[in-house]
DNA sequence: TCGTTTCTGGAACACATGTTCCATATTGAC
DNA sequence: GTCAATATGGAACATGTGTTCCAGAAACGA
């Protein structure tokens, strides 16, 4: 005569059920976990699928998806999937559509306007996909590499310039010593000749690819100077003499191409370095 | 006997229905229409309901939903509906969504990788804010006051200098006549002395505010050359003598701010200074 | 005005839906 | 090994589904 199971309040919200599964996941039973593995794995086709199709892709029959939402409280199938609905609903829009529906309200934009907003959509995407491209590990590797540097050299010309200019000045914040190489002509050959295997140069081009850079990176890699490069394509000149190369590729508006992403990962590669090195020194002097 | 319409070929994604509804929306009968308005007021509720819900909710039979999408090529409603499916599993999931999933993946992130996720998300950040608090009409007269300049002085030290840096270059390319101010040490005064109300300037800082930009800025402003300003307070120093100013405020991570808004919008000032300027001497051009 | 075409509302239908139930299989304790 | 408790598979069911169809209304042209 007594019920079944407790079944006190289901979660309120996808990321409420999403902590609960994952927090009672081992005192699942068999096919139970299995839907809940799949639930968390392809929650969008909980959200559109229909009992059975999820049964089936799941591997388990449409009672046991019941099963599992009243397991959580819920009055059955329908409810639990009304949440993995609300999720995608309340997803909030992405920047193309926050976009349009300004074109939309707004009945003829300024020219300028336009522009603004095509560039602040460029970063967007720019930034959405080095987030995807940058391998963690190489990252790690790469800011290893250049933290034992004595030097740091940073070669870049003309769009990468500015990045480059950027890590300058925040080394200098940071008191890591760096080079800036092609802010004054006919020397840089010279600063080069001083850098040798204790030292390191992270270089930066992009197509079309400034000749000089690639050069001085080829130079340098040859004298035993570890190179770190961002370059926008696996062909870069700069990929082939480079330990650890990241490859950013920038979205662009009106044929101008973003730098949002660049600078971020030049910040992050910045401040990385510093941190490492703050580290390796507190240890040293713990020891000492 | 002949088929009661055309049904060439359904849309295949969300937004070329959209397009096709658009485009149609003049010759389709009453309750159509009113269909094609709630379809796309509420795309979500097309996505998740029942055509019997949807028809409550648009108020229209719910044969006149099939109808509907039998007019746009679509077997049925179901057909239809799919689209709008689609559109909620393809929109990108939020930068933060993406970021959990990641830290939840790999048990322990490096130290650089966690730096690296936190400047790519304040880059999103201050890129979203950017978006809201620049003001068309505003970025519209900055455009105008600069794209009339003879010269257009660009003022910045330290932490703003790679943006100006990016202008220059950029400015180069486009033909359009730029200053630099703040490369070597010494001649900055004897540039500036050269600029007259006919020039104008542009400026950037960020607190803590370098003194010596905010005093050319105001010693340029005091001989009646026009200046606008980026920074990231309504009390900074450059707003007061700034004919136009913007407020940018980065998000930050680890103590360091982003750059990558302000660099959009560097990007985007240049460009439409340029696209403006080239628009005065085509009419010109045409008119001689 | 009439005749034709198009559009609309609503009932009827065939079907797929989520759910329930129960016999069987599996697990765990003693 | 035996027994109880729980988990599972699959059939049966009632309900809600999308769709079709047709009579009548509305719009349109002559």
């Amino acid at each position: 005569m007594s019920e079944t199971s407790e079944r006190p309040q289901p979660p309120q919200d996808f990321d409420a059920l999403r902590a609960t599964i994952l927090e009672r996941r081992s005192e699942l039973p068999k096919r139970l976990t299995q839907v809940a593995a799949y639930a968390l794995d392809h929650p969008d086709d909980i959200a559109f699928g229909t009992a059975a199709s999820i049964a089936l892709s799941a591997d388990v029959q449409p009672s046991t998806l019941v099963r599992f939402a009243q397991h959580f409280g819920f009055d059955g199938f329908s409810g639990l999937q009304l949440l993995f609905r609300a999720r995608l609903r309340e997803r909030t829009s992405t920047y193309e559509e926050r976009l349009r529906a300004l074109e939309q309200n707004s009945t003829a934009l300024a020219e300028s306007t336009m522009i603004f907003n095509g560039f602040i959509a460029a970063a967007h995407r720019s930034i959405d996909a080095i987030g995807a491209a940058v391998d963690p590990e190489g990252f790690e590797r790469a800011v290893s590499l250049l933290a034992q540097a004595d030097t740091i050299y940073l070669l870049a010309k003309r769009r990468s310039y500015p990045i480059s200019s950027y890590m300058a000045y925040a080394f200098g914040k940071l008191k890591v010593r760096c080079q800036l190489v092609g802010t004054a002509a006919g020397i840089d050959d010279d600063l080069l000749a001083m850098a040798g295997p204790r030292d390191a140069a992270f270089a930066i081009s992009f197509a079309p690819y400034a000749s000089e850079s690639a050069a001085q990176a080829r130079t340098l890699a040859g004298r035993g100077v570890p190179v770190v490069s961002l370059t926008d394509s696996a062909f870069s000149p700069l990929a082939e003499c480079s330990r650890e190369w990241f490859e950013v590729v920038e979205a662009d508006h009106a044929g101008f191409r973003s730098l949002s992403a660049s600078m971020a990962f030049a910040m992050a590669l910045t401040v990385s370095i510093a941190e490492k090195r703050r580290r390796a020194q507190d240890e040293v002097s713990q020891a000492g």
